[in-house]
RNA sequence: GGGUGAUUAGCUCAGUGGUAGAGCGCUUCGUUCACAUCGAAGAUGUCGGGAGUUCAAAUCUCUCAUCACCCA
């Protein structure tokens, strides 16, 4: 055997011969009716593994390993999510660096047909690095989100279930139960991208920002007194003021305020509450005028205590406006643009004014309204800012102040500086909040717009009780609370995208002839141009107001818009039904079969156009089905049957909500069964500081790097090793290298065997049973361990698992028991030589097998390379023997003879003897268990304690080292070499701690009310602990007076 | 502002009521006989501060401080 395992040449060889015995294939090596199943989070198509992937991945496949070996029937599902934004940007830019045609220009099929062909190439990059890790995915199975979607030319993804139709079909189901609906409401919209964004995509970051003041102007010139206290109750402020004063750090949406909000308990502004103010913008012959109301959300302390109201860009005012119906006013096209389109300001000012003053109206009669004057339209957000903060500013609308002002922050002057009382506008410059979106960089902006969504109210419920009642548990335990926390304050989820890559929605909308007062003016049952020419009225067919309705495909969807027919009068109750681009095409066909049936009189001219919903689904919503569409639903498969409900998700906590509860939600309203019975979330992997890991801050470690330098296994046993239950994930690099040490370790350990025969004899049938004390005593060190690893990984405390074998294998097996088997295999006692070859053969083959989940390669070449094997180590049975081979007095002896050895090397050191030296040594006292001990032992504790012989004595002679054992004393005669100063030190070091000890057991035992209520077995281990350690305190003091002697 | 969690050896972290552990690092010694990716020995802690419950607290409760993350 070489001297080390060659990782780099042996993980693709082994992966290989895992894969062509089909020992990934679900079910393999299962031996009982129990199954296992875990789903992979699907990794983006576009994803390169990084760290936190090898942690996520390296705890699954230890689950999946162990439950495959203890011959449960056991499916590792892979696959990968189609993660709209970010693919089609990277085909995108794909196809500029290539200098093809962009997307707009290739138009949506051509584009969507690039983006398969990518997906064809690079989606394999993420599963080629888990096969690296040594992932035991079922790779044959291997899902794609977009699997059967229109052009999927079935690469990479071959035996994925059709996943299209499975997302389609939920999306009409609830479509037509009403769980999914239609609707305007604010969503995080990236002007970059021009699309609805969800939260996760959404960074918050600080950003230095300004908080400029205004003034709005109170309506017809009113006056009222505003009065400032301090915490007393004392007025520092009364002045007469004709205005309200708000903070805005977004002036530019002052444009579509449609109030002005003060918390009720502010008496400051009571006076003016019910009464209109003047927004300080636009032309002044224009100004509108908005009401001052009271919500609890604004701040009195922040600020001047009000708050202007803009609903449609932003998340607070959004929900005030909503409770006092106040309108929402989009200001800002899809590109973050201030709005160009509609009539001339003044015309939709006056709209907004009536409004204003109580008309009635509806939500699309107010997007309708631009209220961007007319020289501010088609500027984008920041410029249009600019020119709001000077207009007003030149208006003498801002709040102004001395240059002094602390509030000004970063920009204050410092008081009685030169300039210091002029006067300046309050702007505060001070960090804001900002959200960005992840991918764009761009600042998001909460628009209102038309889309998608699912109402998680309507579906929250049994996700909520499944965790209350424990069909799913979440560990750490502080993710259900978290989980509660999110889903009882559930909110719409938004789940149209404005992209093309993703399932296009299922929608086809038809315009709405019937509820806009069709009149037949002659009540002759025919048409005339008059009416017809009213249905295409512009004023009838707002946008928003169509008719629409959900199937799996066209042909499906025709029957739904019979409702629409259905009222209208002969023949338009029979005009054919056609699918067409998108609105404007079915306006013009329409129109176009009007006037055809017109000149011909010919009702099949006459058509119903219908148009599809050109959104896709976020990504979510198809991952949301992750559990049952990769085993086959909605197909009954052997596979459903056989694995869903499966067992374990093992994820991130930071997507808790996106996808867990998500999933939880949606396997629930579809399939009535919670999908997984334990959820196991994790930290982010950070770097060894314990900051994120970030391409900016330079500190990434790319894992397959550190695969590249100390073996997939090294990493593994890291990843295991880090993954405390709920703990901060750090990565460290000198712990990796421990861990590839530990592999060379075990590597040699086995080697050791190898060279001294352990492999020459035949394997031992079943559990050696031997008689050597030493080879006893290790059997039931396996045991323990086996137990160990077992209760660990039950209780998905990888860390536990990892370290206890760590523990073992390096500090009982190669620490002790390869150093105490030397003798015997290398002795003349063929029959001790043999029990103890069978034996070590035993223990390290039960060593790798209990290694195996984490450490799977280094473990599979040592079963391969040591002896001729029935099979693979990876579908070797795991074993299931306990306690009742840990033999007592075995143990008992061991650990006497390894303390003993440890006392005779600790004393020798201090006193330094010369470490090559052997010494003879004297025994005093000693019971008859260590005199047993000694005889049984004495080969191995001669030559790990370099002792060259042992006689009786009564008394030690002068300059005798005591070396103090259960039951007796030890003693070496070091008279010529002894340091007295040294070794008094050494025993005072011991009587110190013993005294200490003492001290604390005998304050316990002392006190009545210990013995009265601790546990009858506590105190009497306090007991025995007493004695011992006076008995040692006892040995040490007389070994002290004789030192004395020696001055 | 709200929520959750953390604070233990020089560093990174375990430790669910019985007087504290691991790995790394550090100091000293040691290479023919599995392994220097090694072995042997050693040093290192008022378990963030304070109060309480208990026979007994790193552990449970309260409080303060600092930090982190999530949500606004």
């Amino acid at each position: 055997m070489d001297k080390t395992f060659n990782a780099a040449e042996a993980e693709a060889r082994i992966y290989q011969a895992w894969d062509d015995a089909g020992a990934f294939k679900a079910g393999a090596n299962a031996s009982r009716s129990e199954t296992f199943c875990i789903m992979i989070p699907p990794p983006n198509v576009t994803g390169a593994l990084h760290v936190g992937h090898a942690f996520n991945n390296t705890l699954q496949d230890v689950l999946i390993r162990w439950h495959r070996m203890r011959g449960f029937d056991t499916l590792w599902q892979p696959g990968q999510d189609h993660a709209g934004i970010a693919t089609q940007l990277q085909v995108e830019k794909m196809l500029m660096q290539t200098q093809q045609p962009g997307r707009r220009e290739l138009g949506r099929e051509k584009f969507l047909e690039k983006v398969w062909e990518w997906k064809s190439e690079y989606a394999y990059t993420i599963i080629d690095q888990l096969k690296r890790l040594g992932c035991s995915c079922d790779w044959s199975r291997n899902a794609f989100t977009m699997a059967g979607a229109p052009g999927d030319p079935r690469t990479g993804h071959e035996n994925s279930p059709n996943f299209h139709d499975a997302v389609i079909k939920v999306f009409v189901e609830m479509y037509n139960q009403g769980y999914i609906y239609r609707g305007k409401r604010l969503v995080n919209w990236d002007p970059h991208f021009e699309t609805a964004i969800s939260d996760l995509e959404v960074e918050n970051i600080e950003t230095p920002g300004h908080m400029w003041h205004f003034k709005y102007p109170l309506a017809g010139g009113e006056t009222y007194t505003y009065v400032e206290k301090d915490e007393d109750g004392n007025v520092i402020l009364e002045e007469e003021r004709d205005y309200i004063s708000i903070a805005t750090t977004r002036p530019e949406t002052m444009l579509g305020d449609g109030a002005v909000a003060v918390h009720p308990s502010d008496t400051r502004y009571a006076p003016i509450v019910g009464k209109l103010c003047e927004i300080p913008v636009g032309p002044k012959d224009h100004r509108r005028q908005i009401p001052i109301i009271t919500d609890d959300y604004p701040d009195p302390d922040f600020g001047s205590g009000a708050v202007k109201i803009t609903g449609a860009h932003d998340f607070n005012d959004y929900a005030v406006a909503k409770r006092g119906a106040i309108p929402c006013y989009r200001l800002m096209d899809t590109r973050g643009h201030m709005r160009a389109d509609g009539r001339p300001y003044a015309d939709e000012a006056a709209a907004a004014q009536d409004y204003a003053r109580g008309t009635p109206f509806t939500e699309t009669e107010i997007d309708a309204i631009n209220l961007v004057p007319d020289h501010l339209r088609g500027l984008n957000r920041f410029e249009a800012r600019e020119k709001v903060i000077e207009e007003i500013t030149a208006e003498g609308l801002a709040v102004m102040t001395r240059a002094d002002d602390p509030r000004l922050g970063t920009t204050a002057l410092k008081p009685d500086t030169e300039g210091a009382d002029k006067i300046v506008p309050l702007v505060e410059s001070k960090p804001i909040m900002q959200p960005f979106g992840d991918r764009s960089q761009v600042v998001i902006e909460p628009m209102l717009t038309d889309q998608w969504f699912v109402d998680a109210q309507k579906i929250v419920g049994p996700a909520l009780d499944a965790v209350r009642e424990g069909r799913t548990k979440i560990i750490p335990e502080a993710g259900e609370k978290t989980y509660y926390h999110w889903l009882e304050n559930i909110e719409p989820w938004c789940i149209s995208r404005q992209l093309w890559w993703g399932h296009q929605i299922p929608v086809w909308y038809g315009l709405d002839l019937s509820s806009h007062g069709f009149k037949d003016d002659e009540g002759d049952g025919a048409l005339d141009l008059v009416e017809m020419s009213r249905f295409l009225s512009r004023q009838h067919m707002l946008i928003g107001e169509e008719r629409h309705h959900a199937a799996p495909d066209f042909d499906h969807v025709k029957a739904g818009f019979q409702d629409v027919l259905a009222t209208l009068p002969t023949p338009l109750n029979h005009m054919r039904i056609i699918e067409v681009a998108d609105r404007a095409s079915a306006i013009h066909e329409m129109a176009e079969g009007f006037a055809e049936y017109e000149a011909t009189r010919d009702p099949t001219k006459l058509v119903y156009p219908l148009w599809r919903d050109a959104d896709v689904l976020d990504t979510w919503f198809s991952s949301g089905l992750w559990p049952i569409g990769t085993l086959g639903w909605p197909d009954d498969t052997d596979e459903l049957k056989k694995y869903f409900p499966t067992d374990v998700l093992v994820t991130g906590f930071d997507i808790l909500f996106f996808w867990v509860a998500r999933m939880m939600m949606m396997q629930l309203a579809v399939v009535e069964r919670e999908p997984f019975h334990t959820v196991y979330l994790h930290q982010l992997v950070r770097d060894e500081k314990g900051q994120k890991m970030a391409k900016t801050r330079g500190n990434v470690v790319d894992p397959l790097e550190i695969v590249g330098e100390y073996g997939a296994d090294a990493l593994r046993f890291t990843m295991a090793q880090m993954a405390a239950l709920g703990g901060v994930l750090k990565l460290s690099t000198d712990r990796i290298k421990g861990y590839r040490n530990f592999g060379t370790k075990i590597w040699n350990a086995v080697r050791f065997a190898e060279m001294n025969g352990v492999y020459e004899i035949p394997a031992p049938d079943g559990i050696p049973t031997p008689q050597a004390t030493v080879n006893t005593w290790i059997v039931g060190e396996v045991a323990r361990t086996r137990e160990t690893v077992d209760a660990a990984l039950a209780d998905y405390r990888f860390n536990d698992a990892a370290n206890a074998l760590y523990a073992f294998t390096w500090g009982k097996l190669c620490d002790w028991y390869v150093e105490f088997s030397k003798p015997l295999l290398q002795g003349d006692d063929a029959t001790a030589r043999d029990e103890t070859r069978a034996t070590m053969r035993w223990v390290i083959d039960q060593t790798l097998i209990l290694l195996h989940p984490i450490m799977p390669f280094i473990t599979e070449e040592l079963w391969q390379q040591t002896a001729k094997r029935d099979g693979q180590l990876m579908l070797t049975d795991w074993p299931d023997y306990g306690a009742s081979l840990i033999d007592p007095a075995a143990d008992r002896e061991m650990n006497w003879v390894i303390a003993l050895i440890e006392e005779i090397r600790s004393a020798r050191q201090q006193m330094h003897v010369p470490a090559g030296l052997h010494l003879p040594m004297l025994q005093r006292t000693l019971d008859d268990a260590g005199r047993t001990a000694w005889a049984r032992n004495e080969v191995m504790i001669k030559r790990l304690a370099r002792i060259e012989s042992l006689s009786e004595a009564d008394d030690f002679p002068k300059g005798t080292i005591t070396i103090p054992v259960e039951g007796g004393e030890f003693g070496l005669p070091l008279a010529d070499i002894i340091d007295v100063d040294a070794e008094k030190a050494r025993l005072q070091k011991t009587l110190d701690k013993l005294a200490k000890e003492i001290g604390g057991l005998q304050g316990r035992l002392n006190n009545p009310k210990f013995a009265e209520n601790a546990p009858e077995e506590v105190v009497e281990e306090a007991r025995d602990n007493l004695r011992a350690r006076q008995e040692e305190e006892a040995t040490l003091k007389s070994a002290m007076q004789r030192l004395a002697e020696l001055d």
